[in-house]
DNA sequence: TTACTTAATGAGCAATTATTCGTTAACTAT
DNA sequence: ATAGTTAACGAATAATTGCTCATTAAGTAA
């Protein structure tokens, strides 16, 4: 179990400070340990947690000129009005890593904004990758509303849902989708749709300023099956359609169309305008996902994207 | 001599490209070695390149308990708007360390600003510090202009001017002071004041929505005695005077109250209201700066501080 | 071309950092 | 109170990183 709180706050207090003398200060971790009068283990140790808690934020801040072209030959040709793009971790099979942090800048050049603001989120790794790595600020001028349903397939609600965490760093109040992500017939999703609260969350997030969102793949082992929202059986079904990726929920084909009939007409999520006509930014990455992405792009889906250097230049092949 | 700037250009994307493995992939060297095709050490010196230039930021995002109460109390104390308190490395005599990294995030935030503002910004270790860690931007809405002669004794112009810096960074016009710090008369402090476009600057800065300084001690080193702004005697007649420290060149006393005749006279800065009527911040730590500090807070010359926690301990004691 | 200067390189070694493991301390639940 | 569980600790050691130095490559001036 875990001790009291104030313990861990005075420990992250500590952390903090062990990281800002290493990195900041330049300080090895000997002198660390003498100048807060621990042993140097302690001082690795409280390093290793600022680092690993995220208390101590790397920032590149270079342009490098491989990665500005390939974003700029990515707008160019899929018609974005925004695209970034990150390196690539050959050997890392993290989805989210290096984007989710490019993700996170931009969501924060959002919340600086003074005029209230509507942020739309999705769910999945990226999105709950960047969320992660929003500084703490304080702005409840602006809303976090959720795009698609919190609820799991056995009815438990994600406490790790992105709306949740967002809105406890930036002190904004949120709007989560708490239904179920795939209803279980045409009629219940119309009527969970259909409930004054739901509708009015749904409402907001179709009125959103900005939207960020990941992009699924729907190979043998997307994380819609996995995670347990859909069935093998429904799964090779989407396959069988043609289905290339999914966004929020809701699959496509290799050029961005909608599949009709199956999981698809059973989706609580919200419904988004194709082609985009208001900032959608797609946040994926990595062979897994190229084809869907692909797809994504071709059917306008979004109008920015965050992704690699190698998705880009694959993307461009 | 250096070679051809492509070079460097590269060499630095090679950096940044180094220094993203190791801070954000978390790679060790020898795998970024493998995976650049480069040997070890030249990894190594890649990453302590980017390090060096500042290509990778570290960034503490972590409100460490004991700095936000001395910031509180500060603000209490001496009636200021806004107050910054960061840690405090007892070994290491460089003046801006830390600080520098607190100012560039209270700048960048400003830059931030859709709307368009003035930044004024005085000279000194603290304040170059600070433009040096801000991040590039691209905001021409903006201005920057200087509070103080960016023109030597020796009558050479300062190319690393926090003015010249900070414009590059962000992309903004700049309005620097191309005038003598320290004019030798009186009379000629006041032509050169008067001239069209001098007048024009100081008018720009008297107006502007925010000002960074740096606030100077009178010990027996002073910058402005080391830089040979002025000379021996008449440091030691500002003391005599009971000179107690400076702002933007001007000397005061222990209560903040301007030292009268001696340099003050010929001192072509901006004049800056006292007590502050709009946002002043300044940026000063450390031992030898503390009565400075104290008195500048004393006549209220600022309406906000960012200091260290060794210093803030000190001011409220 | 030749001599000279500067920068980049890799080997070897020193210093620092990370991990493992056995022990102790602190809390929890009965 | 007592057994059980978890976290923290220091020692030892393994791994990684940083530095020095001699050498080579590349550019520069005569």
């Amino acid at each position: 179990m875990a001790r009291n709180t104030d313990n861990d706050r005075s420990r992250l207090d500590d952390a903090a400070r062990a990281g800002w003398l290493y990195f900041i200060a330049g300080n090895s971790q000997d002198e660390i340990a003498k100048k807060m009068d621990i042993s140097r283990q302690s001082a690795q140790r409280l390093v290793a947690l600022a680092t690993r808690e995220k208390l101590v934020k790397f920032k590149l801040d270079h342009p490098i000129a491989r990665c500005m072209e390939l974003a700029l030959r990515i707008k160019d040709r899929y018609g974005l009005d925004y695209c970034e793009v990150t390196l690539t971790d050959p050997s890392s099979d993290d989805p989210a890593l290096g984007i989710a942090e490019v993700a996170a800048a931009e969501m924060e050049k959002y919340f600086k904004s003074d005029t209230p603001i509507v942020m739309a989120l999705g769910t999945g790794r990226e999105v709950r990758g960047a969320v992660d790595q929003v500084p703490k600020m304080y702005c409840p001028q602006h809303r976090v509303v959720s795009l698609i349903g919190s609820l799991a397939p056995d009815g438990s609600a994600n406490i790790n849902d992105p709306i949740t965490v967002i809105s406890d760093t930036i002190h904004a109040p949120r709007h989560p989708l708490a239904v179920p992500v795939i209803a279980s017939s045409i009629a219940e999703r119309d009527i969970i749709c259909a409930q004054i609260p739901i509708r009015r969350n749904i409402d907001l997030a179709q009125s959103a300023d900005i939207a960020f969102i990941g992009i699924g793949e729907l190979n043998d082992t997307p994380p819609l099956l996995t995670d347990g929202f859909i069935t093998w059986k429904e799964l090779k079904s989407l396959q069988a359609a043609g289905g290339a990726g999914e966004i929020l929920g809701r699959a496509f084909n290799d050029k961005g169309e909608l599949i009709s009939g199956e999981t698809n007409d059973r989706i609580t999520s919200v419904t988004l305008p194709q082609p985009a006509n208001r900032p959608i930014i797609g946040v994926a990455r990595g062979p897994d996902k190229l084809r869907a992405i692909s797809a994504a792009l071709a059917g306008r889906w979004v109008t920015g994207l965050i992704t690699d250097e190698w998705t880009a230049e694959a993307l461009l092949r």
